[in-house]
DNA sequence: CACGAGACCTGTTCGC
DNA sequence: TGCGAACAGGTCTCGT
C-alpha cells in the first residue's frame, strides 16, 4: 500500500484529524502497547515505551516512504513497508486482527498500528538521520532542479526501473508510481540511467512529479483487500493492466519481471530502444 | 558497482 | 472441491 502518495495521504490525515476524529497533533502519549515485538527495531521494546511514555506529539513530517513524529526531543518514526497502516481509533477493549503497536492517549484516543505482514518497523531516536541517512532526495522537493536530476542519471549506469526504486537514490517511488512514471515519460523500464538525452532527463523528472502529484490529489491507491479511501487505482495507466490497452496508442500492456518485481509497460509508447519521436 | 536470489510475513488468487 | 504455487504497495543481506 504504502508509497509516497499513501504515507502522505495518512500523514495529511493525522494532522487534520476530520468530524469525528481528533488530530493527533498535542497529543499525550499515556501508555504504549507492543504486540509483536519485532516491530519496533530500535531501542529495545522496552525501553522504547518506557521513553515514549509520557511524551507529547508536536509534529507529524513525512521522508520519502517514512512518517516521522517528533515527541518532545525524540523522534518516533515509521516505515509500513507492504501492509502497515497508522491510524487514530477509540479506545476499546479489544485488538483489531493484526495490531502490532498501539500508543494510548491521554485523550482517550489510541494511535494504532496495523501491519498484516508484519514487515514494518519503528524506530524511536533523538537523531533522525541514524534512520533516514541514506535516503535519496525528496521527488517533489523544488530545489530538485532538472540539471541536478541529470547529474544523478548520469553518475550511474543502471536500469531506470530498479534505480527509481533504489530509495537511496531517490525517496518515495515504489512499484506502482515507478511503472506509472516510466509509461508517462515514454521511457522503457531497462532503459539505462546514463544513456538519457537532456531532454528524456526532464521529462522523466516531470513525469514523476506529476504522477505523484496526482496520486496525492486521489489520496493514494487502494487495492487488493486493503481500502484506504484513496482512488489512485482508477487513474493507473498501466500498472495491474497487463493484456488491456494502452490508454495512449491502444496496444496490450505488458507485464515483464524486472529486479523480481512485476513491471508494466507499454511496449510501443515505451520502446526499449529510443527512436527521435516528440 | 550492478544485479539476482533468498529472507522476512500473511493472505488471496491462480492453475491443475 | 482441494491444494500447492505464485504473487502482493518493501527492504535487507549475501553472493557473483
Amino acid at each position: 500500500m504504502p508509497e509516497l502518495p499513501e504515507v502522505e495521504t495518512i500523514r495529511r490525515g493525522l494532522v487534520a484529524g476530520d468530524s469525528f476524529t481528533p488530530s493527533l497533533l498535542e497529543q499525550r502519549v499515556s501508555d504504549v502497547s507492543i504486540l509483536w515485538e519485532k516491530t519496533v527495531a530500535r531501542p529495545s521494546p522496552r525501553e522504547f515505551a518506557r521513553l515514549l511514555r509520557g511524551t507529547t506529539i508536536r509534529e507529524v513530517n513525512r521522508r520519502g516512504k517514512y512518517l516521522l513524529f517528533r515527541v518532545d526531543d525524540l523522534f518516533l518514526i515509521f516505515h509500513l513497508r507492504m501492509s502497515g497502516d497508522l491510524s487514530m481509533r477509540r479506545q476499546r477493549a479489544e485488538n483489531a486482527p493484526h495490531d502490532r503497536l498501539i500508543l494510548f492517549l491521554a485523550s482517550g484516543w489510541n494511535l494504532v498500528f496495523n501491519d498484516t505482514r508484519k514487515f514494518g518497523r519503528a524506530w524511536l531516536t533523538p537523531d533522525p538521520q541514524t534512520v533516514l541517512g541514506t535516503l535519496g532526495p525528496e521527488p517533489l522537493d523544488p530545489t530538485l532542479t532538472d540539471k541536478a536530476f541529470r547529474a544523478m542519471m548520469l553518475s550511474r549506469s543502471r536500469q531506470l526501473k530498479p534505480l527509481l526504486m533504489d530509495q537511496s537514490f531517490l525517496a518515495g517511488l515504489g512499484n506502482i508510481y515507478t511503472d506509472e512514471s516510466l509509461f508517462a515519460a515514454g521511457l522503457h523500464p531497462l532503459r539505462v540511467s546514463s544513456t538519457l538525452t537532456e531532454e528524456e532527463s526532464s521529462k522523466l523528472l516531470a513525469a514523476i512529479r506529476m504522477v505523484l502529484n496526482k496520486g496525492i490529489r486521489e489520496h493514494g491507491s487502494s487495492i487488493d483487500w486493503v481500502y484506504r479511501g484513496g482512488n489512485f487505482q482508477n487513474h493507473f495507466q498501466v500498472y495491474q493492466r497487463a493484456g488491456e490497452t494502452c490508454p495512449r496508442c491502444g496496444a496490450p500492456v505488458q507485464k515483464s519481471r524486472v529486479g523480481q518485481r512485476g513491471t508494466h509497460f507499454c511496449p510501443v509508447c515505451q520502446p526499449e530502444r529510443s527512436s527521435q519521436n516528440v
